[in-house]
DNA sequence: CGAATGACGTCTA
DNA sequence: GTAGACGCCATTC
């Protein structure tokens, strides 16, 4: 993966305003990359300092092992979840 | 150096 | 709601 693209996500991602989420498909399609599994590489690379918490899988039920702290993450910002799904219809951001 | 593996997903049936 | 196939790339063997 060269530099560009992985800043060029890093961008996209640091650009999702607080209270609304994207998903992995939609970052990975605006930053112009073949599969959304690259951007959650990124995140767990060189992640830590970005919002990663507002990046959610296409269901709105992030992976096991995040879950508990991302949802609460969102939960803080106004983004509720019903159980453990977000409602990406309605919290989803589109540019 | 080549092959196998893991990973914060998505789509279609 | 579940099941399987597809995909990319860094890391490890």
């Amino acid at each position: 993966m060269d530099e560009q693209t992985h800043e060029h996500v890093r961008e996209l991602i640091a650009s999702v305003p607080a209270g609304r989420v994207a998903t992995y498909g939609d970052i990975a399609a605006l930053a112009g990359l073949s599969t959304p599994r690259l951007v959650g590489r990124v995140l767990k690379e060189d992640g830590f300092d970005l919002p990663w918490h507002r990046i959610l899988p296409a269901t709105g039920v992030p992976a096991a092992h995040l879950r508990t702290e991302q949802l609460e993450r969102l939960r803080a910002e106004g983004v509720l979840a019903e159980g453990s799904r977000v409602d990406m219809r309605r919290y989803r951001w589109q540019p």
